[in-house]
DNA sequence: GCCGTTTTCGGCCCGACTGTTTTCAGTCG
C-alpha cells in the first residue's frame, strides 16, 4: 500500500514541479523514483529495513531522504510545501491530451483558471483562444481533450488491443505500396492494459508513404482523425463498440528494425538503449543506429541489439527493469514459449457455470497437443455459479476416471477450482478433495476486506495439505475491479513453505498473478501454473495471454508447473500430500 | 535529482506533428 501512496506523492512532486517549470532533468529523477517504486512488489519498509533502497539505481540520497521520511512520519513535507504553491485542481489539467505544463502555467498565470471547470468556461468564453501561444484551433483542441478524458474509461484491455490491431492489419494488407505490417508499442510487449494501439508499416518512401496514411485516416471505421502528417496517421477507430487510439507509422524498408525496436518501447527501455549507445559515440533513432553519418544497424532489430554490444531483449521485457543489465551480461533468462504448455488446468464445465462438456474440452486439447487437462468446477458454496455439491463432484470424479481410460494419449485429471470460506477453510471436506487430482483454491467474496484479512486467509488455503494452487490470488478484474490489498511478499513466502503454486489466470480480464508478482514468485521458487480458467472450449484458446505475462515475468519453462510431463506433474503434487 | 573505467561538475534520448509563428515552442510517444 504504502509503494502505491510513495509512487502517487513522486508523481505528484513532479507534476508540480513541472508547472512551476523547475529543470526539467530534475522532475525527470522524481518520475523515475515514482515509476521504481510503483514497479517493486515488496513493500518499500521492507527494502528500507534491509539497506536494499539505497542500492537501486536512481533513487539518490535525496529520494531515500524523503522516503525514509514518509515511513517515519507519514508524510513527506517536500511534498506538503510543493502542493502549497499552486491550487489543488492544477495538476489533474495535466491530463488533458493537448495540454501540457507550459499550457497549464499559462492559463493560470493569465486567466486564473485552477480546475478543469473553469478550463471549460474559459475556453467557451473564447479568453483561452484569445491567449498569445494559443489561437482557436489550440482551444478547440484542449475542448476536445476534455471531452475525451470525460468520457474515456481510460485503458483498454489487451484482447481489446488485438482486436483493434488486427482490423487495421487487415486493412492496411490490401493498401499498396506497402511491404512489411507489425504491431508495436505496448501491445507488442503484452503488457496488460494498452493506452494506444501502434502499426508499423514499411513501405516505399515518399508519395508511396503518404498514401498508407491517407488510406488509414479514410478508412470507415476511423472515428476521428487526431493527426496525420507524410508518415504518421494517428486516429481514434471503432472496434466492438469501444474507441481505440491507433497510430500508424510508415518507415522505409532500411529502417523496419529500428523502427520496430524505437515504437516497441518501453520509453523506459529505449532511453538505456540510447544511453549506451551516446556512451560508444554512436546515434540510435528510429531510423536506424548511426556512426557519424553512416547507419551501422536498422533493417532487422537483432542488430540494433548485438551493435550495441546486447543480447537481444524480448519485447515481453523491455519495461526497464533490469534487462538491459542482465543482457549486457548475457544473462537473460530463456522465456517460455506457448509451445512449452502440456495442458490446461483451469477448466469449467456446463457441470457449474461452463458452456461446453468435458467431451469437448478434450478434444479441444488433443488439437492443441496437449497432454493433460484438469476440470475444475466450481464448489458449492459459488451459488450463483452453479457450483456443485459434495455429492455432484463425487459423481464428476467418476465421470472423469471412467472417461480417462477411454481416452487415448492425454491424461484427464479430476479437479476442482474450491472456494476459500471467510475463516480460510475450504468448501469440501479434506476426505472429499484427498479424491481429487489437483484443488485450486479461491477466493470469490470478501474481497475488500482488510489486508489481514485476504492475506490471512490466503495463507490458511495454502495450509490445507490437498491445495494444489491459489487461483487468480488478487481476484483484481481489469478496469472493473480492484486487486484485493493482499500482502504478496507474505504470500509468497507462504507459498514456497507450503509447497503450493500460484496461477496465473490467464484470462485477460484478469492476468493474475500479474508480471511484477510472478517474477517476485520465480525468485523465492514458488511455482506457477498458466490457467485458462475458460468456460468454452474457445476459452482454452487465452493460454497465450497467460504465457504472455509469465514471460514478463521472467519465467522460464521450468517455473511453470504445466510445462511439465504427466509423471512429472504428479510428482509435484504428491510432494505437498505425503509431508 | 542522479550519476561517474573519460566526469564529484556537468551532463542527462530523439524526432514527428501541430499550431502559432514567420523560425519555433509545446506536446507526445
Amino acid at each position: 500500500m504504502t509503494n502505491k501512496l510513495l509512487r502517487a506523492i513522486f508523481d505528484q512532486m513532479a507534476d508540480v514541479m513541472e508547472i512551476l517549470g523547475e529543470d526539467r532533468f530534475r522532475v525527470n529523477s522524481y518520475r523515475k523514483v515514482a515509476r521504481l517504486i510503483g514497479d517493486i512488489p515488496t513493500d518499500v519498509e521492507i527494502l528500507l529495513a534491509a539497506g536494499k533502497l539505497a542500492k537501486m539505481a536512481g533513487i539518490g540520497k535525496s529520494s531515500l531522504a524523503k522516503i525514509e521520511e514518509f515511513v517515519k512520519t507519514g508524510e513527506i513535507i517536500a511534498h506538503r510545501d510543493l502542493l502549497a504553491k499552486i491550487p489543488p485542481g492544477l495538476p489533474e489539467l495535466l491530463n488533458i491530451p493537448g495540454l501540457g505544463p507550459k499550457g497549464v502555467k499559462a492559463i493560470y498565470d493569465r486567466l486564473k483558471v485552477t480546475n478543469v471547470a473553469e478550463l471549460k468556461a474559459a475556453i467557451e468564453t473564447g479568453a483561452v483562444a484569445g491567449l498569445s501561444g494559443f489561437g482557436d484551433k489550440k482551444a478547440a483542441a484542449i475542448a476536445r481533450g476534455i471531452a475525451f478524458l470525460e468520457k474515456s474509461t481510460g485503458r483498454i484491455r489487451i484482447d481489446q488491443a488485438l482486436e483493434a490491431a488486427e482490423k487495421v492489419r487487415r486493412f492496411l494488407r490490401d493498401v499498396s505500396g506497402m511491404l512489411r505490417i507489425r504491431t508495436a508499442g505496448s501491445l507488442r510487449r503484452w503488457a496488460e492494459t494498452i493506452g494506444d494501439v501502434d502499426i508499423l508499416v514499411a513501405g516505399a518512401g515518399g508519395e508511396a508513404a503518404e498514401k498508407v496514411v491517407e488510406a488509414f485516416t479514410a478508412a470507415d471505421f476511423v472515428r476521428e482523425v487526431i493527426a496525420s502528417g507524410p508518415t504518421k496517421g494517428s486516429a481514434m477507430i471503432d472496434t466492438g463498440g469501444i474507441g481505440v487510439h491507433v497510430d500508424v507509422r510508415v518507415v522505409p524498408e532500411e529502417s523496419f528494425g529500428a523502427a520496430a525496436q524505437y515504437f516497441t518501447g518501453s520509453k523506459e527501455h529505449n532511453v538505456r538503449l540510447r544511453e549506451i549507445a551516446v556512451k560508444a559515440k554512436l546515434k540510435l533513432n528510429e531510423y536506424g543506429l548511426f556512426k557519424g553519418e553512416k547507419m551501422i544497424a536498422g533493417a532487422v532489430e537483432e542488430e540494433i541489439y548485438h551493435k550495441l554490444g546486447l543480447d537481444y531483449v524480448d519485447p515481453l521485457l523491455r519495461e526497464d527493469r533490469g534487462e538491459v543489465q542482465a543482457s549486457k551480461e548475457h544473462r537473460l533468462p530463456e522465456l517460455i514459449q506457448l509451445g512449452d504448455i502440456k495442458g490446461d488446468l483451469h477448466l469449467h464445465t456446463i457441470a457449474s457455470d461452463g458452456d461446453c462438456d468435458i467431451c469437448e474440452f478434450v478434444e479441444t486439447a488433443q488439437s492443441l497437443g496437449y497432454k493433460y487437462i484438469c476440470i475444475t468446477d466450481h464448489s458449492k458454496s459459488s451459488v450463483i455459479a452453479n457450483g456443485l455439491s459434495a455429492k455432484r463432484l463425487a459423481q464428476q470424479i467418476r465421470q472423469i476416471r471412467k472417461l480417462d481410460t477411454t481416452v487415448k494419449g492425454m491424461t484427464i485429471f479430476a479437479g476442482c477450482e474450491v472456494d476459500v470460506l471467510a475463516d480460510g477453510k475450504m468448501d469440501f471436506e479434506d476426505e472429499l478433495l484427498a479424491e481429487l487430482d489437483f484443488v485450486i483454491a479461491s477466493v470469490h467474496s470478501g474481497m475488500s476486506s482488510s489486508r489481514e484479512k485476504v492475506t490471512t486467509r490466503t495463507l490458511k488455503a495454502m495450509d490445507n495439505p490437498y491445495v494444489t494452487c491459489i487461483g487468480h490470488p488478487t481476484g483484481r478484474l481489469l478496469g472493473q475491479r480492484e486487486a484485493m490489498d493482499l500482502d504478496m511478499a507474505k504470500v509468497i513466502e507462504h507459498a514456497a513453505e507450503t509447497h503450493t503454486a500460484l496461477e496465473i489466470n490467464a484470462n485477460p480480464w484478469r492476468l493474475d498473478l500479474k508480471d511484477t508478482h510472478c517474477r517476485m514468485a520465480i525468485e523465492a521458487g514458488v511455482k506457477l501454473v498458466i490457467g485458462t480458467d475458460a468456460h468454452s472450449a474457445n476459452g482454452m484458446g487465452l493460454m497465450g495471454f497467460g504465457v504472455a505475462t509469465a514471460g514478463r515475468g521472467w519465467a522460464t519453462r521450468a517455473d511453470v508447473l504445466n510445462t511439465l510431463s504427466t509423471a512429472k506433474l504428479k510428482n509435484w503434487i504428491k510432494i505437498k500430500r505425503s509431508r
